[in-house]
RNA sequence: CGCGGAGUAGAGCAGUGGUAGCUCAUUGGGCUCAUUACCCAAGCGUCGCGGGUUCGAAUCCCGCCUCCGCAACCA
């Protein structure tokens, strides 16, 4: 626990480059592996960072054929645009690799040979699904066919999303590929397994026991993991895009992503030093891995048990695993263009790297999940930044400006007061840096801004401004103490504002301050002529806030619309008279209805048909209460062939009309008639 | 009953047994060097709900509700 480590590796999530980089990356990955490094380098440690573009997988493949290019050009494409992002945003890694460079491939073959010549692994023959068509096998994801249960059309082979069941492909009616369309066959195919299991007592004793203090949403995921039993891993896939499997007769085989993506880490620190053995099998190095929480399973159990299995090598100190940020209250979602795109932001707002990486950070959704709104980055600009720690640096400079045309007065003796702030000064570093050691970036914030505060609170109290025409002695003393706190504030920010705090430094005429000096008050000798001061924030308009806005409804009608043309389903093929007449659909009336327990959609109806009063189930409970289907008049299908859903036999089926956005509406007589009335 | 996390002032969040706190917003006062910014003070809470343990519970235990994630390749 209180192990003295010589040097630090901090790994960040690699981005998968089928998209650009959007907040929710930032604010749960990069803003903390950031500040974290930043940090550590300020103090003068040994530390590297890495990252890359994670370029594998199916997924890539997939977005390829959509627009018909080749996989190099989507990687290539958002590889170059997250990198860049990066850069201008500030991150700074010592290198943003990628998994499709030759280090990697070499990296990850052999660490598979080494494991494969060893025994660690096992083989496996099982029968796969397999589109003739398109020359690939398909995840269960990527088969599409009628759900059994609820008939919904476009149900996954592993779900149905509309009635929520759990499926298989062979329960499929109808299955097709999502690729080509072509019916899918079953094919033999061998893969290689990292049986997990093997590994569980390692796991158990090196996170259960040894690492209690990780944050409670990581140790609780793995703990539940470890208790549930783990699992043989495929850690091959049949694809053709990606790392081949470095095995004789495994052609047409490639590394599962998720076995070749950690590797990546060790892979960029080689593109970086020669050095690298010492960062990666040094029991001497702290590793930290920066990640979101989707990631936990794989960087607390998946990889670790690969770097176990290889052998030499170190696993993670602690993975700060954060949670997820929502956007004006929904989900960030890549496909539906809810994001607020890193490589957008920054050409929106040039020269506002640093605001949005406080908002972040101050925003940060280090215990829960946390809502990412306009107002707020408004709000926290304008009151925070603006507020508080520009105005405090421009009032101290603007004062010396002023006074002392620009040159540091020299400090006379200090008084209580002044040594009371001093020492107020000196205590932030403490507690900043014990925020920062221990992951709690917004609090360690927090205590960032506190010296820019207690630099207000000074004017505010000493009023140099009255003090001038009185006792003008004292007022040097009081500028000099003022320009001191300044000085600090660079140290204090640099994490978290780097361009801010280079800033600061130019306008103060200074180099850059170690992080040790923080609270000392002898950064600025007397006599220093300061630069030329000009504004570090400045408001955020009304209007620039609304832009956005307006942009985010722009994109939610877009996607409504979208909705609408891929809704509209071509006829389906004509079918006979007779076909028609079999059906047998009434008009109902319901007399009760309660919600299925654990169930998130379905509704047991008990309706009147006629005929006699029967139970149906129907997944409507997201569109209407019990109570107000009690009475109601509906049009039932009721020869439909009856189906069990969670243990209650459903006899028929409630005809419904469904609009554009996916919401039901019951079909209903314009005037009450008696139930059993035949339509048709 | 699949597993994990979260629910605390208008908003965003700290707080793991001992007088409920921080930032922002609100209200009042002060200051007028400063980007109308700053400083001080006040108001604002059945700590999701219901039980229990304890001298004492936001905190520990049991049950329930709601949101999110994982399982199911978006951080």
């Amino acid at each position: 626990m209180t192990k003295q480590f010589k040097r630090y590796l901090v790994t960040s999530a690699l981005p998968y480059a089928n998209g650009p980089v959007h907040i929710g990356h930032l604010a749960g990955v990069y803003i903390p592996s950031d500040i974290y490094t930043r940090y550590l380098r300020l103090k003068g440690c040994d530390v590297i960072s890495v990252c890359g573009s994670d370029e594998h997988g199916v997924p890539i493949t997939m977005k390829a054929r959509k627009e018909g290019v080749s996989p190099q050009e989507i990687v290539d494409r958002y590889h170059n645009i997250i990198r860049k992002a990066f850069r201008d945003l500030g991150m700074s890694f010592d290198i943003y690799s990628r998994t499709s460079s030759a280090t990697h491939a070499a990296t990850a073959s052999e660490f598979f040979r080494k494991l494969y010549n060893e025994g660690k692994f096992i083989e496996q023959t099982t029968m796969q699904y397999y589109d003739e068509e398109a020359q690939t096998f398909l995840a269960d994801r990527y088969i599409v066919g009628t759900c059994p249960h609820c008939q919904n059309e476009k149900a996954y082979g592993d779900q149905c999303e509309q009635c929520g069941s759990t499926l298989s492909p062979e329960e499929l009616i109808n299955p097709h590929s999502a690729v080509s369309g072509a019916v899918p066959v079953k094919r033999e195919t061998t893969h290689w397994y990292l049986p997990l299991d093997q590994y569980e007592g390692f796991l158990r004793k090196w996170i259960l026991e040894g690492h209690k203090e990780w944050k409670s949403n990581v140790y609780g995921q793995c703990k539940s993991w470890l208790d549930l039993g783990l699992q043989p891993r495929a850690v091959s896939r049949d694809l053709d895009w990606g790392i081949p499997v470095p095995v004789e007769g495994a052609e047409g085989k490639v590394l599962y992503v998720w076995f070749d993506a950690p590797i990546g880490y060790i892979s960029a620190t080689k593109d970086l030093t020669p050095d690298w053995e010492r960062y990666w099998k040094d029991k001497d190095t702290k590793m930290v891995h920066f990640i979101g929480k989707d990631n936990i399973v794989f960087h607390c159990i998946v990889f670790p048990a690969m770097l176990e299995a290889h052998g030499g090598y170190i696993l993670p100190e602690n993975v700060p695993a954060n949670e997820f940020l929502n956007l004006e209250g929904e989900k960030i979602s890549t496909s539906r263009n809810w994001a607020v795109w890193l490589h957008e932001y920054l050409e929106e707002f040039p020269g506002k790297e640093d605001v949005l990486r406080y908002v972040l950070c101050a925003n940060a959704p280090e215990t829960k999940d946390n809502d990412f709104t306009w107002k707020d980055f408004q709000a926290r600009n304008n009151n925070e930044l603006v507020a508080v720690l520009g105005n405090f640096v421009n009032r101290a400079l603007m004062l010396t400006q002023k006074y002392y045309e620009g040159v540091v007065p020299p400090r006379g003796e200090m008084i209580e007061y002044d040594r009371q702030t001093v020492a107020d000064l000196a205590a932030v570093k403490g507690s900043l840096e014990a925020n920062i050691e221990n992951y709690h970036f917004r609090e360690a914030l927090k205590d960032a801004m506190t010296v820019a505060r207690i630099g207000n609170k000074y004017l505010a109290d000493t009023e140099p401004w009255k003090v001038i025409k009185s006792d003008p002695e004292r007022v040097k003393t009081i500028l000099n103490i003022a320009l001191q706190i300044t000085a600090n504030v660079t140290i204090a920010i640099e994490p978290f504002m780097p361009f801010s705090a280079e800033k600061i430094l130019r306008m103060l005429d200074i180099q850059p301050l170690g992080w040790e000096r923080l609270g000392a008050t002898d950064l600025l000798d007397a006599g220093h002529r300061i630069g030329t001061p000009s504004l570090l924030f400045e408001k955020i308009e009304d209007d620039v806030i609304q832009a956005q806005l307006d942009k985010l409804a722009a994109t939610k009608a877009a996607n409504a619309a979208e909705e609408t043309v891929q809704s509209i389903d071509p006829q389906k093929d004509s079918i006979s008279f007779d076909d028609f007449q079999k059906m047998d659909v009434r008009v109902s009336t319901i007399l009760a209805a309660e919600k299925v327990v654990k169930t998130k959609k379905l509704l047991k109806l008990t309706v009147d048909t006629g005929i006699d009063t029967r139970e149906i189930v129907s997944g409507i409970a997201e569109h209407f209460t019990p109570e107000e289907l009690v009475g109601q008049q509906v049009l039932v299908l009721v020869n439909l062939e009856p189906r069990e859903m969670k243990g209650i036999l459903s006899r028929g089926m409630i005809l419904m009309g469904e609009d554009a956005s996916g919401k039901l509406v019951l079909l209903k007589p314009d005037s009450r008639v008696n139930s059993g009335a035949v339509v048709g």
